[in-house]
DNA sequence: AGTTCTATACGTTTAAAAGCGGATCGATAA
DNA sequence: TTATCGATCCGCTTTTAAACGTATAGAACT
């Protein structure tokens, strides 16, 4: 974090952006902030001026955070965006992700906080305050095999895997050492069981039921 | 974090084990350094002493630190585990998210790291270095991207939809009112735009591009 | 006016999958 | 002790998919 950088501040109210703004000014490696009361204004604003780094709040009237994160990544995808909630709701907290913010902090953050986010999305790394975190792993670990009480073997579950990668029933016997003529026998115990027709029912099934990831 | 608490380092470095427990034991609320070097010693160790807080590493002989978290929290489900690993593995930071560690830094961060590591996780909060959230973050998005910039033609879009819902060419052709030729055509054309080499691949690269739902 | 893209259609050949059949062996459950 | 089940193997037939090629009409773009 050697230069300066400036930072927008994308916010409906503004005794809010005065206070961040007060905030930011007073970190030494910040040298200039603009704001945006809208996401109409930050949109016209990018086009006179793109900012190293965006604080863009998720409820705002008429086009909110998320949908301003989307069109200005349209424009510019490197732009960096941290988003601002008043709460961790985890439908708030994945559409901005998936919008493309690269941080995600509360409005009752620390300056602690606030500082680590800054210097973890300028290093090119994501920041998310420890609420939103607990929610995102939370999610990563529960969507881990639904798993349907062992309909197929074990065999037949690593050879269903690997149909999913695309292996033909030959490349599946010589991987995992046994006869093509197995590998049919399995594929046609898997299609029974599975009631599945062909290969595609084949893979929707093993995508379902956490054999494969997506 | 008021009162001081006790830790335990699973490693079998004892080198690794002697440097962490020097930088522990400098911070002020840790009151005690217990070591195991590997993990049969530390579920002995489980049963005299509960530590409120465990430094795992990931690669050790014999029993992995994977398997000796898992092993850990089916005996005691509150143990607050803290991964340690020399790379950012995909692999291994979603197994050991999924054994249900609270934290995972990598054995090369600065004690600013793990000093917040330690912090978030006793707080009941998780924490993940940034190299490591990065991958996260990478999967939650490219999960759901229903846009590929129009690789595939509408046609192509349709036809491969249906592929999906596990009909044949001959089917597909009924069903949109084409020659079965033209299918197959369209088949091939799909197969090479998304670089597929069969079925599989096409219901893989339908799913993850939101052309089906799962 | 010409190029490019898409959708349409057809022919051929080979590889793979699907749908039948039967059989042996070992572990496990009734 | 049987009976069942999973994993292994084999043969045969039909259907489907894959990989190649060619061609035409219309739309869209240069």
């Amino acid at each position: 974090m050697k230069n300066p950088f400036s930072v927008c501040i994308v916010d409906d109210h503004k005794l809010f952006r005065e206070g961040l703004r007060i905030l930011l000014e007073s970190l030494p490696y910040i040298k200039n902030v603009q704001e945006a009361s809208d996401g109409y204004m930050f949109l016209e604003l990018l086009n006179a001026f793109k900012p190293d780094l965006i604080f863009m709040d998720i409820g705002m009237p008429g086009m909110d955070g998320i949908e301003t994160t989307i069109q200005a990544l349209e424009k510019y995808s490197d732009l960096k965006i941290i988003a601002l909630s008043m709460y961790a709701d985890e439908d708030y907290y994945t559409r901005m992700i998936n919008a493309g913010a690269r941080g995600f902090i509360l409005k009752n953050s620390g300056m602690k906080q606030v500082e680590e986010c800054i210097e973890n999305v300028i290093s090119g790394f994501n920041y998310f305050s420890p609420e939103i975190l607990s929610g995102i792993t939370r999610n990563l670990t529960k969507k881990k095999r639904p798993l349907k009480s062992a309909l197929l073997s074990e065999r037949e579950e690593e050879v269903l895997y690997h149909i999913c990668q695309g292996l033909s029933n030959h490349e599946i016997a010589e991987n995992i050492g046994i006869s093509k003529r197995t590998v049919d026998k399995h594929r046609e115990n898997i299609l029974l069981k599975t009631e599945s027709k062909n290969t595609a029912g084949l893979v929707m099934f093993a995508i379902r039921n956490g054999i494969v990831d997506v």
